[in-house]
DNA sequence: AACGGTCTCAACCGCGGATGG
DNA sequence: CCCATCCGCGGTTGAGACCGT
């Protein structure tokens, strides 16, 4: 049984808008609003219309301070940015540049972006330095922000390599955020230097519980370009734990593109948590309470965050609102 | 000028999630 | 908990503009 039509399309006009069903529903909207109800707005507003088609014309066209023409180069580095690290969700990008549209910036990319990243990415001697830090070596539209790279050192400790039935699974980052990644790819690399070079430790001065991650300002390759450890105990990690670190890696991501559109200039994120008290922990994070857990920002100097401040400002990205905090309080 | 191919972008479609009864 | 309804999103379409021959 198919979806029932969300008006009867036979008594409804369609196609482009005239100038005077603008104006109906642009007086509309600025005299009563939508009234929390767009299916019932077309009536009211005296127009042939359906609903959804009334919602998009405004929000697209009419609405105040819409944005119409040209992309700025920075616009355009933002948009790679985002795209690279969250792939097309539009919305998002969207909001991230005041008086765009996700629809503007969907047609953008399809028809301008992806070409221009395409032919830089084509070109041996590219001399483009906007798009090409951007590319994925292993996809041509940049739709695999988390395949590794090739490059990483072999020397780098990989514990999957020695527990290869714990290796995570794609399933967690692309159903968080959209991701798509190949089995078995989206595991941390360790640097075997990590937990001394960041002085990671809890309580008990002890690494073996604690997990983190360090990516810096290139995004879409930053396998290529972080180091990160994890381990437990014995070695092994539980399913869990997995979750609990990539979580913590896309919350890490969300505030670094958050920090880096509001012109953020640091060198990397990193972030960190502690597995002793299981689970827990995490919603302590959120609430403020816990103690071992942190991202921080920046290079020589850096300024600091905690997770639960991220989660209160409400400024912050809805991928973090709205994708990773769920699995906190799940 | 005429034609055909390509490009652009407004609009549509259908799905999943949120919400409320 | 179930179901109906609505909203918002991302993918797709197609009319008109543009361009090359």
């Amino acid at each position: 049984m198919g979806r029932a039509p969300c008006c009867d399309k036979t008594k409804v006009k369609r196609g482009p808008w005239s100038p005077e069903e603008d104006s109906k529903l642009r007086d509309y909207i600025e005299k009563y609003g939508n009234g929390g109800n767009w299916i019932s707005l077309p009536l009211k507003a005296g127009l042939r219309r359906c609903g959804k088609s009334c919602r998009l014309r405004w929000l697209n066209y009419l609405r105040p301070n819409i944005k119409h023409g040209d992309f700025s180069e920075e616009e355009d580095r933002i948009i790679f940015s985002l795209f690279a690290a969250i792939g097309s969700r539009w919305s998002i990008i969207a909001a991230h540049l005041p008086g765009r549209t996700d629809n503007d910036i969907k047609n953008y990319w399809n028809t301008k972006l992806r070409k221009k990243l395409l032919s830089s990415s084509s070109s041996s001697h590219s001399s483009s330095a906007m798009a090409s830090p951007y590319l994925n070596p292993n996809s041509q539209d940049v739709k695999r922000p988390l395949t590794p790279s090739t490059t990483i050192p072999s020397s780098s400790y990989n514990p999957y390599a020695e527990n290869p039935n714990h290796y995570p699974t794609k399933s967690l980052i692309s159903s968080i955020n959209g991701f798509e990644a190949e089995e078995k790819q989206i595991l941390p690399y360790i640097s075997p230097n990590y937990p001394q070079d960041l002085s990671l430790s809890d309580s008990n001065n002890n690494t073996w519980y604690a997990s983190g991650f360090l990516l810096n300002h290139n995004m879409c390759d930053h396998y290529n370009n972080h180091t990160s450890f994890s381990s437990n105990i014995n070695g092994k990690r539980s399913e869990i734990m997995m979750k609990q670190e990539e979580t913590m890696m896309m919350m890490m991501i969300d505030h670094h593109i958050d920090q880096r559109t509001k012109g953020y200039n640091g060198d990397f994120t990193q972030g960190y948590y502690n597995y002793y008290t299981g689970h827990g922990d995490l919603k302590q994070m959120i609430s403020g309470t816990g103690t071992n857990s942190n991202i921080n920002m920046g290079c020589s100097g850096s300024s600091s965050s905690s997770i639960s401040n991220l989660a209160e400002n409400k400024s912050s990205s809805s991928l973090l609102q709205h994708k990773c905090l769920p699995y906190f309080y799940s």
